[in-house]
DNA sequence: CAAATATAATAGTATTACTATTACAAACAA
DNA sequence: TTGTTTGTAATAGTAATACTATTATATTTG
């Protein structure tokens, strides 16, 4: 995934910005900053005051891009997911065999995340690590039906239905091919996180691949006929 | 499980209070309060000023028990698992197959929650609403290395490893027991969270079981050598 | 019954998320 | 040029929240 575009751009739900931060250079480096500091501080300890002052901006023009810091860590991820979907359609191109379609993908959501060159804004890397351990607070919330209804989601959404769709082309008898992929992906966030913070719940290994692996293994045994 | 005992005890690491919430009348008050309240208006809203309203108290009584919300929310899941674990030894004494031992270990964490008369001051149902909500939100935090040294989430870790023994009861060379359970654990509770609010990451069914059957398939398929 | 202790209430402070208003600057038209 | 519009950013707040210092009141104990 190098340099094969540049003039590509992952597109956001335009309902969860005010204004849309790829559209000019401060908007950038909030994005940029906010990576940074997210994953550097963690959500809870991260403000507008903070990030006004690491990029050196103010807290008020901050506010003319996000309406509050929840919807900014709703556009990272809404964009984390959205950069996903377009990896999981590059990377199943061309590719003919179901079995080996799948594999991919299960290996998209699970492998460890590398940066991608084309969007020189924002570290991919951390992002990643930000969708781990923070993402899931984007939607543990008493807003969670409303936003829904706005959309707010549906990068996920889309993610799981396409995946799920290829376990349709190995198995279409299988019920629970939704279930199933959300556990896979939810499972794998979780597994990095355990490794790093508590490894009693998780099993460790030297084999970068591991968690991949598990998941592959995982998703073939329980959608066979 | 009704009536079996009148004098049994949850017990909590003493570290994650000030003040055991069980020593006293406006201790089980507090408990019962935030549960009410927390289940109700969710994690982000609760304060202790509104608690302390709620059961004619005050402010500064309760943070005699609790240092912070974050500590009552810990001492919240950690009694949740304490309960779990004490179930799930219940329901597996005496029971001599392995694969009954799974089957039962897997429902227990992976079932609805009923209600346990034992424990008057605390509803179950409630408080396992409230673990699939919130309980996220009380490791994912920068502070979760040291409060982990300080065993606020043996609990769990204690419920993980007591299932993989389970699990190596039938197949001692599957690898990866510890990363299964854990995957069965927290993809039931996002799958009870997704059935609610996001349901197009789930399977919609009408049967009341079928998250749980959905997981023992899944575990009798993964472990089978 | 007095001293010691446990418990609870009052009245704060510091910080945070968020906003109302004003200031500035570039772009364009008359 | 001048005046108007529009995009952008800065100042200076407010309301609410998490948390605390201090005082008051019961309860227990010697």
């Amino acid at each position: 995934m190098k340099d094969l575009f540049s003039n590509i751009q992952i597109k956001v739900n335009e309902n969860i910005y005010l204004k849309n931060p790829e559209s000019s250079d401060l908007g950038k480096k909030i994005i940029f900053g906010s990576i940074e500091m997210i994953d550097d501080i963690g959500f809870e300890a991260f403000t507008f005051r903070k990030l006004a002052c690491s990029i050196s901006s103010t807290e008020a023009s901050i506010y003319r891009y996000f309406e509050s810091k929840h919807k900014l860590l709703l556009y990272l991820t809404a964009w984390y997911w959205a950069w996903m979907e377009y990896k999981l359609v590059f990377s199943l191109i061309n590719i003919i065999s179901p079995e080996e379609r799948l594999k991919r993908a299960v290996t998209i959501v699970t492998e460890p995340i590398e940066e991608d060159s084309n969007f020189l804004h924002i570290n991919e890397v951390k992002l990643n690590h930000i969708v781990i351990s923070e993402s899931s607070k984007a939607y543990l919330t008493k807003e969670v039906d409303s936003e829904n209804k706005e959309g707010f989601f549906s990068g996920y959404e889309s993610m799981v239905m396409r995946i799920s769709k290829v376990i349709q082309e190995i198995n279409p008898d299988y019920p629970n091919a939704n279930m199933l992929v959300s556990t896979v992906i939810e499972g794998a966030h979780h597994q990095y996180y355990f490794t790093e913070h508590l490894p009693k719940l998780t099993t460790i290994s030297e084999d970068r691949n591991c968690i991949t692996n598990f998941y592959i293994d995982l998703v073939f045994k329980v959608i066979q006929k």
